[in-house]
Formats: structure tokens, C-alpha cells, sequence
DNA sequence: GATGAATGAGTGTTCATTCAT
DNA sequence: AATGAATGAACACTCATTCAT
């Protein structure tokens, strides 16, 4: 399959880190191709432009970036409600150099590029499935009967919007306790 | 003083307005010049370059951006600790057009630009700032009474992080209650 | 023969056609590929070279468009002159669609390439066919006694200048009576 | 007036010739720039588009090329009507290599740019303008007594039609007598 | 204080062409 | 008989910046 393709993916994969390292609109095609080793031309056999090699990397980047990748709610148990809270929130956390460039092309795409409508609306709904997960998660809670029914969506946007925060301060070089701080997210909403 | 001149302040205003809209990149001398009705030269006679713009457009927008800027510690008292928390924090959050405008340069600066070692100091300094700012805020809550001394560090960023992202996700156009979600998140973490 | 092939006519008619459509010079050969539904190399195994695949379509095109072929001179008698000139002028101009796309691409050749010393040398050729070609009709026309033995050369011209200027103007979309102005041309000439 | 600067005039005047020697799609801003001695993006400053430039141009070449800027109707009397006319049409005849130029340009907007709908209209109404022009004329060579009162539309196409294309004709490097196929067609069409 | 004129470096994009397969 | 992959040369256009006036 041409997908399979050496340059193909070897383009992406230099438009990638450029994104992470430059910022999307200041990585010009002449860098990418410098970069894979080949002419800025031949980045158009492959892709029909600089913006479809954009919503190709997003697709593929973002593509399964959703709550029910990292969230199984079914697998959450009146015993392990809590404690598996916290330990697949914190597989949304950045923890190696991979995570941040992925978060800082994610982070550019979420500035640079969210001018376009194209990709402001795909990134708001990524963000809304968050929310909306940690909403099912928790009525689930209720369900058990470990998390008390009152306030859920407002305790389901403060977990989203924590575990999603703490990525971009660490994004500028803050260092905070991630673990701390999410175990007492999870402890405080959950009561 | 040529800093009250008026032409000068008109520059960076118009800056602003075309930051907010465009973004920073986006935006050439040309615009900005032409918003304000003179030629693209006529903006080197008032600064230096595009970044010496940039970099004082940074200072008057944020130089007060501080967490004392908003909370004066030594007007929380044991009565009013929550109520007060909920209503300053309240006002960190947009309510109106013109607030969105800041906010979006803001993060204009936080990402097209924080590729620039020079800002992103500057700006993780004013995120720690308010990391800071709440957990001298939880000490004062504590010799008050009004909050139980454990985990204050974990406590104060869950603030710091949940106010600062509402911003973010309106900015983004998701509509959230940003007034039960921050009541929620101050009641959750005082216990 | 290889010039019996069917991909090569496919692509002499295609390029034909594009070229009517959007001009020589802005039919790029990967239109023409894509029109033929074969890659843009697929054409190099059949010409050598666009110039090539002009140079054939020119000779296909034009290798018959001569004055004999319309006009038939020893079929011309002393009672038919007059209504077979006109009525064998009236076929040079354009009818049909399929005219039109003819004289487009004749015009197309006769300015977009006549920089090129090749194509501008057959095209007077091609103009001078005519100019002899109604020169030796007149003369046939004296021969008969139907047409005035002075001032042959300049009736000759203003016959081929007028039935050809026809076609210009048509094309570009000024309705004339090409009937009438055509008959009249004849009369005035043959006095 | 910013219109009588020396560099736009020399621009307009490089593309004019470059236009004339190699056709308009064939000439760069490059070769443009390096004609008149300045950098490419120099002309932007004067034009803000090639479009722009080949508007003004065709506007500056054109602007007068009209019926009446050669033929003043009311000149034209029962005793000069035959020869007036011929010595007027012969003006509109390219005799230097200046009108040579100027033919090729106009030929070259005729076909090269007349995809553009724009150029195309124009020039449409500068045909008929002439078209209608020759018509008038003839009409008055009737109230003149000087011109028979039938088929006065075909008669003046005629006209139009020849001294036209005797520019075309020439312009494609085949000599023509000009004079004498232009007092043939005046004095076969007044009969 | 500000302008007219210009520049060097760069951008994304297109094209005819080549060549190994 | 045709393709996948790539290239060199060009193109229109934009930008921050400069400088004489």
C-alpha cells in the first residue's frame, strides 16, 4: 500500500517533530524536506499540500485521542472506583519526551492552527469527550454508589479540566507533583 | 514623554486587536500600520523591530498580571474565606468580549511565541506566581482555621489549574458553568 | 503500427480538447494524463516531449486544412461560380461546437506558440495557401469571363481576409450574419 | 502625482515589450524586474498584483483605441467620402515597428488573456465599437448620396473585417499591399 | 515624525522531465 | 506499455527591514 511508504511516513514523521520543535507555522516545507532528505517537490507527490499533510498528521495523531481509549468504564468496580481513577489519569499525563512533543503539537495545533474552523471544531469536540466521559464515569460512581449524586458534571469538569491542565504547565517547564495533585483531584471530588 | 505619544500608543493597540483576531504570526507591520492609518516605516520610528513591539505589548498587558493583582491575602478572614475565594476567583475568569481578546493573546504568547525562551520565562514566572499565590492563600486559610492543613501544595494548584483552564476551554468556544464549576472546586479542596 | 495505438490517439484528442478548453499553455500534461486516465510518464513513451505531442497534433490537425481541399477549382464553370464560391466559403467558417474547438485551438497556435519560429513559419504557410488559393480562383474566374481581369491579387486577399476574419470575431462571441456578410463579400468583389 | 513616477512608467513599458517579444503568460515579474533594473517584489510596490499591472496596461493601451479617436464622421463629405476613408483606414494600419509591437500585445490579450472573462468582454466591445463605427459611416455616405442604400451592415463588417485582419495577416510576417487591398475593398464595398 | 521606494530572504506551489522498475 | 518517485527550475507573492528625504 502507498501508505506504507518509506518517505511517506518519513515526511510525517519530520513534519512532526518540526511542529514540536519550530511550532507548525514557522516549519516551512523546505525544512521538512531538508530534514527527510529529499526536494521540497517531491513532499507534493505526496501530499496534494502543506495543509493536507496537516490534516493527515492530525488525523493520525489525534485520530484515537478519545476518553474510551484510556477509560474502560465498565472495568471500574465499587473495590477499584478510585484507584483505577487515578492510575489511568495519570496515563493522560506526560511522563517521557515522547508525551511532550506529542502534547506540544498537540498545543500548536490547538493555537496555530485553531484559527482554522477545520480544526477548532475537531479539537472542542476531542475536549468535549473528555468532559462527557468523566460525566458517565462518575454517574457510574453513583451508580455504585461511591460518588455521591449531587454536583456531577461540575465534579466530572474538574477532574477533566485538571488532568488536562497539569499537561500544559508542565508543557512550560513547571514542575509540579502530578501524582500528588491528581490523587487529591480524585480524593477531593470524589469526597 | 514620547511613551504618551499617541501614534505610539495607537500601534500597539491596533497590535493588539490584530493579535487577538489573527494571531501573532499572522499579523504583518502592514496591517497593524495600515489599522492605524500610517505607513509600515512609520512603526520603526517607534520601535525597533517587530519583537520590540511584541516585547512591550507583553510587558503592558501582563505587567500586572499578578496573583496580588487580584487577591489581597490580608483581606481574608475566617468568615469571609470561601465566599471571598469563589468571588475573586470569579473575576480571573471572562465574562465579556474584551476579556476574550486578552485571553487570546495571551495564549498567542504562551504558544506561537513561547517557542522564544524570552517570553516563556516570563510567562511560566506569572503561572508560578499564582501556583504561589494560592498556597500563600490555603497557609493564610489554615492559621484562619478555615482549612485543614494537609496536602496545601496539591490543594492550592488544584485552584491554580482549574481557574486558569475554564479560560481556556471558553476560550475554545465549549460552553461551560464556570461559576458552579469553581464553587465546586473551592468547596471540594476547603473539604 | 504503434501510431494506430489506442492511448496514443486518447492522448492527442485529449490534450485537443484541454487545449480548446484552457489554452496550450495552461493544459499542463498532468491534465492531459489525467484526462486519458494513465500517468503523467505514461505520455513520455508516446511523445518525447509536450513539444512533441504539439508538434503532432499541429500536423494532425492542420496537415489537410489547405485551400485545395476545400475548394476544387476545375469545379468552378462560368454558370456556377459565383453561388459555389460562396457556398464553399461558408463551410470554412464555424457551425458547430466542434468548430469552434478547431479555430480555438488554431488561434491557440497561431498566438500562444507563434513565438515559435516552427509553428509561426507552417502557419503562414498555411495563410498563404489561401491567399494563392483565391489568387488562382479569381483567375479561373477571368478565364470564365465571370470575373474582371483588374486588381486580381487585392479581390483574391480581401476574400481570404474576410472569410477568415469571420471566424475570429465569432469566436469571440460577436454574432455576425456570416451568410450575408460573406455573400456580399463575393459580390462586391466579382463586382 | 505618484502615477508619473519613473519607475511605475518603466515598469509598465518592460512588460509592454517583454509582452510584445514573448507573450504575456511567458514574461515573469522576474524578467520584468530585471528589464527595468529593480528586484521582483520592488513592483509591488507599484502594482499590487500582475493582474493589477496587466489592468493598467491594457487600460493605458487601450483606453483610446476607438472608432471615433480615427474616424471624425462629421469630416466626411460627398466630395472627400471615398478618399477619406481610405486614407484614414490606412492609419489604422501598423506601417512602423512601434504599431508592430503594439498589434502583438494587442493580439496577445486577444487570445492569451481572453480566457479571463474580464479582457475578454473589453475587447469584444472594441470590436463591435468598430463594427458599429463603420456602420455609422456608411449611413452617412447615404445621406451623402455617396453610398447605395442597400445591405449597409454587411458593408461595413466587410469593412471592419479587412482592415483587421490585414494587421493579423502582417503581423504574422507575410507582406501584404496593404494600400492596395484597402482601396480595393473601399471601392468594391461603395460599389 | 513619517514617507516613498526598495531589498533579501523566504513561502507554498506548479511544471516538464527523468529514471529505475 | 506504464508507473512510482523524485528533481531542478521557475513562479507569484509576502515579510520584516532599511534608508534617503
Amino acid at each position: 500500500m502507498s501508505k506504507d511508504n518509506k518517505t511517506h511516513q518519513h515526511i510525517v514523521e519530520a513534519a512532526y517533530q518540526l511542529f514540536a520543535e519550530h511550532g507548525i507555522e514557522k516549519t516551512s516545507l523546505t525544512m521538512i524536506a531538508t530534514e527527510v532528505g529529499i526536494t521540497k517537490p517531491a513532499i507534493y507527490y505526496h501530499f496534494a499540500s502543506k495543509d493536507a499533510l496537516l490534516d493527515y498528521l492530525f488525523d493520525q495523531l489525534f485520530g484515537n485521542y478519545t476518553f474510551s481509549h484510556f477509560f474502560t468504564v465498565t472495568d471500574f468496580t465499587a473495590d477499584n472506583f478510585t484507584e483505577l481513577l487515578i492510575e489511568t489519569g495519570l496515563k493522560l499525563l506526560p511522563s517521557e519526551e515522547e508525551d511532550y512533543a506529542f502534547l506540544r503539537v498537540f498545543n500548536q495545533f490547538l493555537l496555530s492552527v485553531s484559527q482554522k474552523e477545520k480544526y477548532r471544531d475537531k479539537l472542542r469536540m476531542m475536549q468535549e469527550d473528555f468532559l462527557q466521559g468523566f460525566t458517565s464515569l462518575l454517574e457510574r460512581g453513583i451508580e455504585l454508589g461511591v460518588v455521591t449524586p449531587d454536583r456531577v458534571v461540575a465534579k466530572a469538569h474538574i477532574l477533566a479540566l485538571v488532568v488536562d491542565n497539569i499537561s500544559n504547565y508542565m508543557l512550560m517547564g513547571i514542575e509540579l507533583d502530578q501524582r500528588d495533585i491528581w490523587t487529591e483531584t480524585v480524593r477531593s471530588v470524589l469526597k
